[in-house]
DNA sequence: TCGATTTACTAAATCGGTTTAGTTGCTTAA
DNA sequence: TTAAGCAACTAAACCGATTTAGTAAATCGA
């Protein structure tokens, strides 16, 4: 059985290949209803199913997009892909995942297969080293929104949380307890905004309060090497903190494997608040307080604002920034 | 700038379009080397990228694959995915993602989808409920392998992990615990070969052991309605469970939550066993012993036979069991 | 030395649609 | 009466590759 195509439909209905286009894409302007019916009981009876990559080769639309991320296994990052997805698929679109662990390698490799292979358009978590190639793509009339990682830069399609406003609620929920030293746990973020935006949020919630900024409580991470130093050592030291405040599910994680070693009890004697959800919080030993984001709502309207931008591609760039909400559990103590 | 295409190349170049596409398949056989390298500069010079939807047009091929499943979001699901896409990468394989939330439309939905572009393979997690239609488009020639869940029905492709050897184990282990009362829980498996299995390596653990299998200690849950009757109900019996041995993540989740609102401690006056692993587990006030899978290797798995599959679509059917692994942790304690 | 191969290439058909520029036969308005 | 207008189509070019069949020149074997 041999796969029908638009001919065999067209010469079954006794009309012409164009009449048939025509009525696939709904135009109907000048087709007499006798026409219009003869066309559709033809592609009833042959079972005739368009071919979309033929549609493609003329169009140039694939109704396909891309997202690149860190790791579909993440819990933040399968959540947002589910937003993209579940909004593409409502518009018709598919998505193509592309994970790269935060290696520019596999991102610039990501950014140039999807273009290769004509996407509509790409959501992408930028690592920040590859924004002259995104740059370049976009210039080229390749829509592109971006999300979760702000890097200095033009202006540009971006869906993001608003960081600093969190970063300002967590730290002062932590000084309404009482809390006066909190220990800063980040990512190098000279180059991320995304990242001195918490940074920035946190100091603003210091001086609110009156409270001095010391340099010394800020504690480093690094993906690949974990802590620079730990920041369980401040605890020894004079002055120590009362209390962490973690940059990411993976330092939370970290961090908190270190205190499980310890005889510390999380929200008795020292108190641990994370930037982003966790999973199965609820079966923690301590459940722990966190400042929430929606990753799923993120990437609803990175989809959102991607299909505007491929049916529009003149639209201007817009940046959106989705408010963040302290979810308060038990890991955060009362200082006297 | 237009778009370089393959005839500009082929000018630049002084030679035949056919030439040109000769050179990109790699086809040298009757090429001389200067021609080879005109090609090459020619293709550098103008920075030629090919098009694929014209190459697809004419081949048939994409180099793109379909995966099916309930949720991206999932811990199983993810790192399934991820098995997939990483393998599939490697052989220079798109992967498109659907989730179906298990339900019945959507899979039906996404099959026809993903057969409408045209993919080259489908790797599905199928609910049992489209085998049909599955089966059609396998008739049809579209290679299509699954995985997790096994329907009765034909020979297929399919990746599994060894459910009733680990369902035996983790039997075994709780009765040489000292158990003597295990609660099974479970979904309705009567369709379901994969759920079905699970339970017939409960019973050959009681067999073997010399324990008398008992009807009233098998309880259902339901994916909407959740308990059909509560599993904690028993416990006021006669002759109560000691230990629960629940057969899927979202029941393990959800009796952990029954049993956080009794007095019960996990681990020490009751036991609890699960199937598949949980996140974040070793935060957990009592990590759980479970029965691993591993989803990332199953992806992999699926991948690599779903490629060969399409290489080679008379390729014989292929069933393949992977091993679970036993994990202890703290949830199952000694009875005396 | 001459027909048969082999080498190195190319012309043209093809994949299955979309779209532009017509064509044809009727109505209308002046 | 006739040019203009319109409804209802269609012919043919086009999208950008792949692939088959074929050609011309060089090489080979006897």
């Amino acid at each position: 059985m041999a796969k029908v195509r638009l001919v065999d439909v067209a010469a079954h209905a006794g009309v012409s290949k164009s009449t048939v286009s025509q009525y696939l894409s709904g135009r109907f302007d000048y087709m007499s209803k006798e026409t219009k019916e003869r066309v559709q009981h033809a592609i009833a009876e042959l079972n005739y199913v368009p071919n979309t990559i033929a549609r493609s080769l003329k169009t140039n639309i694939t109704k396909t997009i891309g997202i690149i991320a860190r790791d579909v296994t993440g819990f933040y990052t399968s959540r947002t892909i589910r937003g993209v997805d579940d909004y593409c698929k409502s518009s018709d679109y598919n998505v193509l995942i592309y994970n790269t662990d935060f290696d520019p390698n596999k991102e610039a490799q990501a950014l140039n297969n999807l273009r290769q292979i004509n996407v509509d358009g790409i959501i992408i978590s930028p690592s920040g080293t590859n924004t002259s190639l995104i740059n370049h793509f976009v210039e080229q009339g390749l829509p592109i929104v971006q999300f979760q990682l702000e890097h200095d830069g033009t202006e540009k399609n971006i869906i993001l949380s608003d960081y600093k406003k969190a970063a300002f609620d967590a730290t002062e929920y932590l000084i309404q307890l009482g809390h006066r030293r909190i220990c800063f746990v980040t990512q190098e973020f000279s180059k991320v905004k995304s990242r001195k935006d918490r940074f920035l949020g946190y100091c603003a919630a210091l001086k609110a309060h009156g409270l001095q900024f010391d340099e010394s409580l800020v504690q480093y991470w690094h993906r690949e090497e974990g802590f620079i130093s730990s920041p369980l050592a401040l605890l020894d030291q004079e002055n120590a903190p009362t209390a962490y405040f973690t940059q990411h599910l993976a330092i939370t994680s970290d961090l908190l494997k270190q205190l499980n070693q310890t005889d510390l009890k999380i929200g008795e004697n020292i108190s641990l608040i994370g930037f982003e959800d966790l999973p199965m919080v609820e079966f923690f030993k301590t459940p722990i307080t966190v400042i929430k984001e929606d990753p799923y709502n993120i990437g609803m309207e990175a989809a959102k604002s991607l299909l505007t931008l491929i049916q529009d591609k003149t639209a201007p760039a817009k940046k959106l920034v989705l408010p963040c909400t302290l979810t308060i559990r038990e890991s955060c103590h009362k200082v006297v």
